[in-house]
DNA sequence: CATTCATCCATGTGATCACAAACACAGCCT
DNA sequence: AGGCTGTGTTTGTGATCACATGGATGAATG
């Protein structure tokens, strides 16, 4: 061991390595296809293997990698087929988890939705995928956590997992530099204590990127 | 790309771990909150503690086991909130991949449900939970794979996962006699063709059970 | 010049070891 | 007698090693 960062020691070496590579493959950093190392993760962060292959061998089973029938790992590159059902499901479970915050959902938490929500507009304006996909991730993910559903919630967060490399290359070619309009539905529903616009609002919003990729 | 699944034969040794820890705790054969150690099941599998160790990750990544602080590794006790969660996942979920297998669902499957459900009413009436949760979810995957919805059925598999110990425990406990109602309606709705049917019934069938428990 | 084959290196797998923390149990002190 | 403490054992963690396999590179041949 190199440097056990003393005052970090709570958490393991693995568990540092599997949050380090999931927020990188969720937030697009890693291009689909790319191929990962057990060595070369464990070079990066100091470890040996050991945790390297137990962080990969969690993310494989979350569906954030792909395990080729060798033992080679990568980031997967999703099938059409494979990109609709992932939307699809989006679509059906945070339509589920935005009906369940809505009557837990006080100024508060829209004055923070609407912050971060600029936040998404910047990323917009100056073409940054990544930060793009990370505030708009955060802006889902603050609202979803009012349902008090951490089941549901933790399915969300294994689909956005599975589509994080995806999304980069759909964002990557994107053109737009409109900001975000389902999201201002979303807030605006939130607001009126409107479920109907709410439910679609965000099923517009979940669906409306990925669409257009595999259509 | 999605792995066709050929024979496997090949299995290496975490994977055949793995899959028997699975299927073990999906169908109920461990109580909640039963220990596990990494030496006893690579003693009880011939295997060294890696593989071991890497399934009971693979496992607790998906719910199916409960790490605590100090790195012991048991099955989830579950609380009544999170069966309530887990059964309205549950009824999301298989609500949806019954819709989608209905226009595909020809005479022959019809044929084979019926066939696994008089499975289902023998294992009630003998009192077997084991058999009956291992028939009642065949029943449930044979109808859910017509749906060609791969990465929706990896979820409600997981979903049955998390539920299996406590589904034991619960079935465990139940008096009924009767074979499954609920089942016979979802026969019924697929030769009618009856998707608001298939959808109610669906829903009733994942419902009814664990309500009982939570309630 | 293209194709095929052999060799070498990189990579994953599983076993073993050293170590630290947690648990269990016994003995001790009050 | 009851609570506390110290010790021995169990358990998880991470590193390292030996081995088999797969992919890549380069040479030899048609």
């Amino acid at each position: 061991m190199v440097s056990p960062r003393p005052s970090e020691q709570s958490t393991s070496a693995h568990e540092r390595v599997y949050r380090a590579l999931r927020t990188r493959i969720m937030h697009g950093d890693i291009a689909p296809g790319q191929a990962l190392t057990l060595r070369g993760i464990g070079r990066e962060f100091g470890v040996s293997m050991t945790p390297a292959r137990e962080s990969v061998r969690r993310l494989v089973a979350e569906g954030a990698l792909f395990l080729s029938s060798s033992g080679r790992v990568s980031t997967p590159e999703l099938s059409n087929e494979r990109i609709e059902e992932l939307a699809a499901l989006r679509a059906l479970l945070e339509v589920e988890l935005a009906s369940r915050a809505l009557p837990r959902a006080h100024m508060a938490l829209i004055d923070r939705l609407q912050s971060i929500n600029m936040g998404v507009a910047e990323a917009v304006s100056k073409r940054d995928a990544v930060g793009y996909i990370r505030s708009n991730l955060e802006f889902h993910r603050t609202l979803y956590l009012r349902a008090q559903a951490p089941a549901m919630l933790a399915m969300a967060e294994t689909v956005w997992l599975q589509l994080g490399p995806t999304m980069r290359a759909l964002y990557g070619r994107l053109r737009r530099t409109e900001p975000p309009r389902n999201h201002k539905l979303i807030i605006a529903a939130l607001k009126a204590g409107d479920e109907p616009g709410l439910r679609l609002a965000v099923r517009s919003d979940v669906t409306q990127g990925l669409r257009m990729l595999a259509g």
